[in-house]
DNA sequence: AACGAAGTCAACCGCTAATTT
DNA sequence: GAAATTAGCGGTTGACTTCGT
């Protein structure tokens, strides 16, 4: 078995916790995280007890002759949380990691994404990067389930320029500097980096560099007329 | 009060990119 | 350089909550 078939069996079988996280996980995955550091996940699904070695060795290097299905499914009932790992980073980096903030998005926040998402699409973790202590996914959400909808109702929207397969031509120097701005964005230091307090605070250069350029001149002639 | 519709959001899925062996 | 492994992304789902009738 490949090891990028892990979650589908996992999934599969059903042996695998799936669902709500309890408080008790999130205690177990936390201390182990602390200990073993927010990296290697399936490693660490083990030995937070999310996983049992056996499990794993069973569905990562694939000897399935090691572990009949029985034995396979009667430990990982047995062995506790049951998680994987890609279920256990992704607990961690939505709800358990440090500096995370939670409760509703402000107007400063709500401007911010609607000007980003204008100048990036759906790249919600670039967008979320921008936004200190909100998630990708808490981005996206908020998007799906306030802004899209609100900004939808006010125009019509033409598709952002970097969302889209094939990025028109540069026909003006206007366009010219917005990619810059984009380039400049994803290179850029700015990028929030949630493991350090120093790191909060907004600094938005690079936008205000932005919503200098005119907004229609994202248009093209067409959907300008 | 009951019920269906709509809204919200945590979690999952499938895939690609990046990194390691 | 190739293969294997790991990390990360964006779209989607589904359970739960809120709203409207």
């Amino acid at each position: 078995m490949a090891s990028k078939d892990i979650n589908q069996y996992a999934s599969a079988t059903k042996a695998i916790n799936r669902g709500a996280w309890t408080p008790e996980e999130d205690r177990r995955l936390a201390e182990c995280i602390e200990v073993h550091g927010a990296k290697r996940w399936n490693t660490i699904a083990i030995k937070s007890g999310a996983l049992h070695f056996q499990d794993y060795y069973f569905l990562e290097v694939g000897k399935q002759n090691e572990v009949t299905y029985d034995q396979y499914t009667g430990f990982i009932v047995s062995a506790g949380l049951n998680r994987c790992g890609k279920s256990c980073r992704l607990r961690w980096l939505n709800y358990l990691r440090p500096n995370i903030k939670r409760g509703n998005i402000s107007d400063e926040e709500e401007d911010l994404i609607l000007r980003l998402h204008k100048l990036l699409g759906n790249r919600w973790s670039l967008i979320a990067g921008r936004l200190p202590g909100r998630t990708d996914n808490e981005i996206k959400n908020y998007w799906n389930s306030h802004l899209g909808k609100k900004r939808n109702q006010k125009e019509k929207i033409p598709q952002p320029v970097i969302a889209q397969e094939t990025i028109p031509e540069k026909t003006s120097d206007v366009t010219h500097m917005k990619e810059q701005v984009v380039k400049d964005f994803e290179n850029s230091e700015l990028n929030f980096d949630f493991s350090t307090e120093e790191s909060y605070g907004l600094n938005l250069d690079w936008a205000d560099k932005f919503l200098q350029l005119d907004d229609n001149s994202w248009l093209t002639e067409e959907e300008k007329s």
